[in-house]
DNA sequence: TGTCATGTATCGTATATACTACACATCTGG
DNA sequence: CCAGATGTGTAGTATATACGATACATGACA
């Protein structure tokens, strides 16, 4: 498993293969940090930042904001608003599909997306 | 809506009709915390205490765990860590189930449960 | 070859979180 | 009526979180 700063680094390291606007400093001015700060979270000397500058961070570099929040140990605030409304709903099914396998996880999305509840 | 306080403390007032041992002061010392703090805390003078805490505080009060967690702003670190294992699917999920109706859930849940995946 | 950009090292800070310790007034049961 | 239990006010602390500011060595490129 991938750090979330090596992970970092080797996305922007990519895009700078052909843009030279993803140097370390000028990612960082755009996200609106530090660049210490950011190279310091590259190089794992320091944890993840907040959600809010993961957010940022996985918009500029063109992640997934749900997948980059998941590799800072985080999960996404509106989720949580989600579960925490319904909170015996939502860990009762979570818990169940704790060791499913993905294609089933996928049927009961497509599921509840076409269902007419 | 009720304060998570307030809930604690009618909780609390309410197992102490039937059983002296539910006092402030000895919910308190069997839970491992002052009770000056669990005080302010019943009163809404300080936020709710932490996810250690207050899951001793919920096994204390005969209370579910996750609700009360809800109440205390939060959600138990494993359910975190089951949406962290698989954030896409998971996020997907949750916000395709944010407006459905409750026995809609339900359905599911049971699905699942019941299913041959 | 000098200048500008790059990544990094060091030091420091503001804010939040999660409590403890102690003292005190009130109330209650025997 | 009084000793012990009860709830609460005040003050303080330890730790984590989430960064900023500055300075510096190296490297590219014009």
């Amino acid at each position: 498993m991938t750090h979330f700063g090596d992970h970092l680094r080797q996305r922007r390291e990519a895009l700078r293969k052909t843009d030279r606007r993803y140097s370390l400093r000028q990612v960082a001015q755009r996200v609106g940090i530090e660049p210490a700060y950011l190279s310091k979270i590259e190089r794992g000397d320091l944890r993840p930042p907040s959600e809010a500058t993961t957010l940022r961070l996985a918009s500029e570099l063109g992640e997934d904001p749900d997948v980059l929040l998941a590799m800072a140990g985080k999960v996404s605030s509106d989720l949580q608003a989600i579960i925490r409304k319904r909170p015996k709903m939502f860990a009762d099914l979570l818990r169940q599909l704790k060791q499913a396998p993905n294609h089933a996880i996928l049927s009961v999305v497509r599921e509840v997306r076409d269902g007419d509840w």
